[in-house]
RNA sequence: CGCGGGGUGGAGCAGUCCGGUAGCUCGUCAGGCUCAUAACCUGAAGGUCGUUGGUUCAAAUCCAACCCCCGCAACCA
């Protein structure tokens, strides 16, 4: 029986394009949905876009056409985003579909039967700027007395109608989950950050708006829409298609990891169990928040003007590239730091120098000194057995790593089986053996080759593109590189079996030419 | 006392929960090799781990106080 896998990312909001950070998590994202697939497990790995709100209503306006038409028109750069990252989500969902409204009304009529929904009035300080309501305690004065937001904006007294959420009633019951499930919430120091605000108190959240209707309507009212955060995180069972129990929800939920961004962790870790709990339905079993990317840095924002389309990098520097450096620089889950000198540094020094000349110089030797015909009857030297003992124990390394989504960590263990590779390539110098030892030669490339292929299955997840082109050359069959499959006996005796003889090789990895000097 | 993150060789980071020779990459210097993508391999220099005090046989790691930097209004993961 193959255990099922469900992820998701956080889904976008498409009031702009998107930008570095939202393929960052669509990438890491990935990474892991394909690193479970190689591990053998039955992966539904979902993304998509969050419409609705305030916020897009607002932004039409601005533009001078409709939510709907903008939302559109942004989903599919979100799309498009993930597919030119190479993002091979199962479902792309958008929350303005009819099956979504469907889903959070279902959510929204379970929730009520529970009784944790109420109609209420909301009042206070509200400044209609931000957005926000203010408590009393968190305004200040203005020159002539009156009273202004935080932020300096002026605010006045507001009532609205609307429905309240019992959160107050969930706050032992989410304390009590946080502790029974200590990996719920990823990683741990967020984990501390959302305990410590829970114990704080929770006080009862107001679900609904009635100052527009680019929403998901609440169920047998005709002016209140649901807010934002209560459509949007139902998003993860609609995707299985929640309501109904279909096969996809009972074989997929509840979710192994929903990939966040560090600013939402509040609304996936307190609200979403909770209206879980509320509405009869199991919890995700785990939150992991990843950090920001900083430029050089500094946050990227429109109105510092450093703000990277995500897009330009892949063409200036290729797909697997950015993957791999996003995911090999950064230790996941904090902040981290990129720039375009930093990408070309890693890529060269890694994947070109270490790992892509390695693969070359292995290959470009078997094909010039042994006609490219591979060989299973040579014997294995102690320092053969010991570099593939090596190159297995790394990668169970990485394999380990990538499990906790410890990607830079795992990456830096397949870091250290390619270095002990080229170490054992100047150790061993076939190119002189050639002359001296043939055989032994040969056993050494064959070594090599063994290594090579290892190496290039391992890393897959990270650099797919790259990775299969590279095994293609190696005449792997694409229907044999999972991770059982590094480990099996007789795949070579089978290559040969088949004939394949190896073409002059082609490298997978070029090197990148260094930027020019950027403005400071 | 608002909240959070961080301060480790020239640069960027890991290690801090579970104290015990301070680790990695880049850069610098010296040497080796020539199969390979001017790539690869070896060695060296370089750090009182923000400061002060405490606990301990032993502290980057635990405790206390303090200093500095960055986020926490908007666009925004």
């Amino acid at each position: 029986m193959v255990e099922p896998f469900y992820l998701t990312t956080a889904i976008s909001y498409p009031n702009g394009p998107p930008h570095i950070g939202h393929a960052y998590e669509a990438i890491a994202a990935d990474v892991l949905a394909r690193f479970q697939r190689q591990m053998g497990r039955d992966v539904r790995f979902q993304t998509g876009t969050d419409e609705h709100g305030l916020k897009m209503d607002q932004k039409a306006r601005e533009l001078g056409t409709t939510p709907r038409a903008l939302a559109d028109e942004m989903s599919a750069l979100f799309r498009n985003m993930c597919d030119t990252m190479n993002v091979s989500y199962d479902r792309f969902i958008r929350t303005s579909e009819d099956a979504h409204h469907n889903a959070s009304q279902a959510i929204w009529k379970a929730m009520q039967e529970n009784d944790d929904l109420y109609l209420d009035r909301y009042e206070g300080w509200y400044s209609i700027r931000d957005e926000a309501y203010y408590d009393e305690s968190e305004l200040i004065e203005g020159e002539g007395g009156e009273k202004l937001s935080p932020q300096g904006t002026p605010v006045e007294w507001t009532v609205e109608e609307s429905w309240f959420f019992r959160l107050s009633k969930y706050q032992e019951p989410l304390l009590q989950m946080y502790r029974d499930n200590p990996e719920f919430i990823q990683p741990e120091s967020r984990r501390n950050e959302v305990m410590r605000f829970v114990e704080g108190g929770l006080r009862d959240l107001s679900v609904s708006r009635t100052s527009f209707d680019w929403g998901v309507r609440v169920p047998d009212t005709d002016n209140h829409v649901m807010y934002v955060w209560v459509d949007a995180l139902t998003n993860y069972i609609t995707g299985l298609g929640y309501p109904e129990k279909t096969p996809e929800f009972e074989t997929y939920w509840p979710a192994n990891v929903h990939l966040i961004g560090k600013d939402i962790v509040r609304f996936h870790a307190v609200y979403w169990p909770a209206f879980l709990m509320s509405a009869k339905v199991a919890v995700p079993k785990q939150v992991f928040a990843h950090g920001f990317l900083l430029n050089r840095g500094q946050k990227e924002s429109k109105s510092l003007g450093n703000v990277t389309n995500p897009l330009d990098l892949a063409e200036a520097y290729g797909v697997d590239t950015l993957r791999y450096f996003l995911m090999r620089e950064v230790t996941f889950g904090q902040d981290g730091s990129y720039s375009r000198e930093a990408i070309v540094t890693r890529a060269n020094a890694e994947l070109a120098n270490s790992f892509g000349n390695l693969a070359q110089r292995t290959l470009s030797m078997i094909f010039k000194n042994m006609d490219g015909v591979l060989r299973s009857d040579c014997e294995m030297a102690l320092a053969d057995q010991q570099l593939l003992e090596t190159v297995m124990t790394r990668i169970a390394d990485l394999q380990q790593s990538f499990s906790k989504l410890a990607f830079s960590e795992g990456l830096e263990a397949w870091m250290q089986a390619v270095f002990a590779c080229n170490q054992y390539v100047d150790d061993q110098a076939p190119w002189t053996l050639r002359k001296t030892n043939p055989e032994r030669m040969a056993a050494v490339l064959m070594t090599l080759f063994r290594a090579v292929r290892a190496l290039a299955m391992a890393v897959q997840p990270v650099v797919p593109a790259a990775a299969s082109k590279l095994l293609d050359q190696m005449g792997i069959p694409a229907a044999e590189r999972s991770y059982a499959d590094i480990g099996n006996a007789d795949w070579l005796d089978a290559l040969i079996a088949r004939g394949f003889v190896l073409e002059k090789p082609e490298g997978v990895f070029p090197r990148l030419e260094m930027p020019e000097e950027e403005p400071a």
